[in-house]
DNA sequence: CGACCAATTGAATTGATTCAAGGTCCGTGG
DNA sequence: CCACGGACCTTGAATCAATTCAATTGGTCG
């Protein structure tokens, strides 16, 4: 329904560091890359699968609905990742847009090689997923801001200011809570001098040990 | 430290239905199945990985600690399931056995094949993962219990009657929750005439509809 | 400027936890 | 065979972390 709102962006080749997707990248056919804009659907829960989607640049959110309508996001994916992968022939997951949001489609091929490597993507998101039920099953609210907002940090090298892609809301459904919630967090952690907010979209981070001390 | 309660048991070919996992053993070197008993260390945190393992019969807990000792259960593994499968070389869980565990290795090969074959288990695995954790980030303590009776139910057939393998604290650690709420939880569903505590570790299921309608 | 959406903040509420006291079950040893 | 001890489970009462509800502020765009 979003799809009359997306366009074709150049067939450039990405410019990926990770090695492991390069790989894959190297040894699929990469369609040509599909700008989508804010909130628009990449794919809904039961459409057909078996597509591989690289992001070129923005974030996606992958989610799930409760029966009776609370979300829940399962992982943000930004530049370089890849996602779309899944069990079955439909997804089971959807994926959204958070902002302006480049991505390339990839079609695996039947090459054994490839199947390796989407085994070891497969295995790295595992890992990535299964820390995640720990932060949700086990940490109080303060403990699920430090991490999200340490494993942002880790994401980008150097540079200690974050720019969040994705509002209050979509933060508090990826950590499990309200985004009043996530709202007052971040305040208790100004008070205490860990982060500033240098606007609604801007935590500079002042403190990571403060912060890691929070886990 | 456990292993010396460990001991090798028949090499005698295993019956699993699961034609999935089937192929999977018929393309790899199974060892001998090897026996541990109750809250045995199958693998610790920093072993090794590379094996994988199949549940012969009992039932299997992989977890994760926080640095304070919190534990979150990842998933409960019985017969017919496979894991151990991890992103790295060295395991980031560790998998215990919860009652008395047969429990085979396999080691994978180098064909191509293999390769989908696991990616394939790792997929399913990974759905599975995936739907927890909208449990543990958006479910209340009584829809998180109906859920998990459900499960067990799907995955015995027909009987009604489920025979739990962990007790309440592995519940508990597997939801997140406590094991004081998992056992109000439990005289909840029996004061509404939902469940029947036959006894501690059984639970006769009365009304499945009346569980769906918990969620 | 006004409208609208997101974010913040406060107050009241609540679901789940924590703390504490018993109860049940089971294996062991007298 | 029964009493005892210990581990697990249940239950109650008090507490607390997070939510819900409500009001306000802030930011953005036409």
């Amino acid at each position: 329904m979003f799809s009359q709102t997306t366009f074709q962006l150049s067939a450039a080749p990405s410019t990926v560091q990770d090695p492991e997707v390069r790989a894959l990248l190297a040894q699929s056919q990469p369609g040509a890359a599909t700008f989508y804009p804010v909130d628009a659907m990449i794919y809904a829960q039961g459409d057909a699968a078996g597509l591989l989607y690289l992001v070129e640049f923005g974030t996606v959110r992958i989610c799930q609905l409760t029966p009776d309508g609370r979300r829940q996001i399962t992982s943000f994916c930004s530049a370089g990742d890849v996602f779309g992968l899944e069990a079955g022939d439909e997804h089971q997951f959807y994926a959204e847009s958070v902002d302006g949001v480049g991505v390339r489609a990839l079609r695996p091929t039947n090459d054994a090689n490839f199947a390796f490597r989407l085994l070891r993507l497969a295995l790295r998101r595992f890992a990535r997923i299964q820390a995640h039920l720990v932060l949700l099953g086990r940490m109080t609210a303060n403990e699920k801001m430090a991490r999200f907002i340490l494993d942002l940090l880790d994401r980008q090298d150097g540079d200690d200011v974050i720019n969040l892609a994705m509002q209050r809301n979509d933060i508090a459904d990826y950590l499990g809570l309200t985004f009043e919630t996530v709202s007052r967090v971040l305040r208790l952690m100004k008070d205490r001098g860990i982060v500033r907010l240098q606007s609604v979209d801007r935590i500079e981070v002042l403190d990571r040990g403060a912060l890691a001390d929070l886990i």
